[in-house]
DNA sequence: CGCGAGATTGGCT
DNA sequence: GCCAATCTCGCGC
């Protein structure tokens, strides 16, 4: 089924006309507030970058707020150092860390210097399917559905081909990003647990999906009854 | 199908 | 060396 959906998707092998250009895009302003509320916010907002002519990206379904003080797990915790520099810069600035042979990308918030972020964590697919399978080296046979693409903050960079060269990017003001505001995520469609994969601070409820959503990693994602997109 | 160990790479001690 | 905001595969129930 999903086979037809993607196929449908990628039909002008993502190059088309983009489909958000009356929509909303997001101001720094949004960005200047703290990172649990941004993180929440986010769910439901679409999230691209264009690569070669060839946009890729889709809705954020699954977010985790990294706090500026009394968070041990984030990277801002120990000061600022020439790897994390990124994390304080200027709200909206991109993050992206490299961990275990993969990338993970954040979204700077707050002012300037505080370190406080929004990790994307998975996103629903849906421009540029096809792009995304040749970035995480699939044959459109290997993927039964979108999730081998952009469930886990290490596949969903994979798949948009974003690594250390994408650190500092400002998505806000580049032509080649795009953040914009999608469907609305009313509060009781959004769940809050402690964040995946961390060793410290991890009592904190700084994760946030969209209920029911199957592109949202672990196992609230993916086994869950109401399999739907629950999503534009 | 759920769980745990191993893989793999860059950055920091 | 060692560790990490991860992912994948193989094994066991």
């Amino acid at each position: 089924m999903n086979d037809a959906k993607l196929k449908q998707d990628d039909e002008d092998g993502g190059d088309r006309q983009r489909d958000w250009e009356s929509t909303e895009s997001l101001q720094s302003k949004f960005f200047d507030r703290r990172p649990a509320v941004v993180a929440r916010q986010l769910l439901g907002c679409g999230f691209a970058r264009r690569i070669e002519g060839v946009w890729v990206g889709g809705w954020i379904v699954e977010t985790e707020a990294y706090l500026s003080s009394r968070d041990a797990a984030s990277h801002s915790a120990r000061g600022e150092k020439p790897g994390n520099a990124s994390m304080f810069g200027r709200p909206s600035t991109l993050y992206v860390y490299p961990i275990h042979a993969k990338h993970c990308v954040n979204l700077v918030t707050e002012s300037i210097g505080r370190g406080s972020a929004v990790l994307i964590r998975a996103l629903q697919p849906v421009w540029g399917i096809e792009r995304m399978i040749e970035h995480r080296g699939l044959s459109s046979l290997d993927v039964s559905d979108g999730r081998m693409l952009t469930t886990g903050p290490g596949r969903l960079c994979h798949s948009l081909a974003i690594d250390r060269r994408s650190d500092r990017v400002d998505p806000i003001a580049d032509p080649n990003w795009c953040l914009f505001v999608g469907a609305k995520v009313p509060r009781n469609r959004i769940t809050a647990t402690s964040r995946i994969g961390i060793s410290q601070s991890k009592e904190l409820p700084l994760r946030f999906f969209v209920d029911g959503n199957r592109y949202v990693s672990g196992l609230a994602g993916q086994h869950r009854r109401p399999r739907r997109d629950s999503l534009p």
